[in-house]
DNA sequence: AAAAAATGCAACCGAGGGGTTGCATCAGTC
DNA sequence: GACTGATGCAACCCCTCGGTTGCATTTTTT
């Protein structure tokens, strides 16, 4: 058993993929676009970006991959929506290591005041 | 003026490199290592991983442009040191993002009651 | 001064990423 | 049923990424 705050080899790979998928301008456009409007289709999408249609479906695929966003049929049009689940996984990766970091600026003080 | 929480264009084209950086689970390893165990040189991490020392050298220079680490020539050894200040600039983005998630559903929500 | 350790530099390689274009498909609309 | 709009699918292209190997360079150490 490890404790839930450890950054193992198995969280890490995990993560990695998460992070990978905000890693690109375009993406984080989309995701920003979804907050801010709202649930939108490919095509009204594609209208915000200066690629195509099919770039920016890519793009999604990516980041439903990640399980950053959903979408679902209706009826001719497929609908995206944000899901801020994995964003917060993603914020709790970021603390892990920072606290880890603090931990270890501890011991060193520790160390040096002894 | 833009708020100093808004998500421009701009401040993407920053986060996104960052994001990207922290895209794959050997360089997040090598954060986890220069977290826990404080400042050390590239043969001393590359012991390790399963990869040679020329790749972990490559990707401290990719953490190096992102601005998450630094490294200082000491004799003829090379200190790399973790850099905590753009971890808090990614967990700034990501806090932005969500704020922004929940001022839509707020919209929302006024919408429907209205 | 010679050997050993730590790093730097450069070329090369295969896979995947981001982008495009063209065409097929499917669902409303007139 | 014919037309139009929104997607889906597939092939292709170029370039970056992660990784390797081989060798040069710089500092210690003996």
């Amino acid at each position: 058993m490890s404790r839930p705050e450890a950054l193992s080899p198995a969280r890490l790979k995990d993560a990695a993929p998460l992070f990978a998928a905000l890693g690109d301008a375009t993406r984080l456009g989309l995701l920003v676009s979804l907050c801010a409007s709202g649930p939108l289709t490919v095509t009204r999408l594609s209208g915000q970006f200066a690629v195509s249609r099919q770039a920016i479906t890519k793009h999604l695929d990516v980041l439903a991959e990640a399980g950053l966003v959903t979408s679902a049929r209706q009826g001719r049009e497929r609908i995206w929506t944000f899901e801020p689940k994995r964003l917060e996984d993603a914020h709790q990766y970021l603390a892990r290591l920072s606290r880890e970091w603090d931990v270890a600026l501890g011991r060193l003080k520790a160390f040096v005041e002894s």
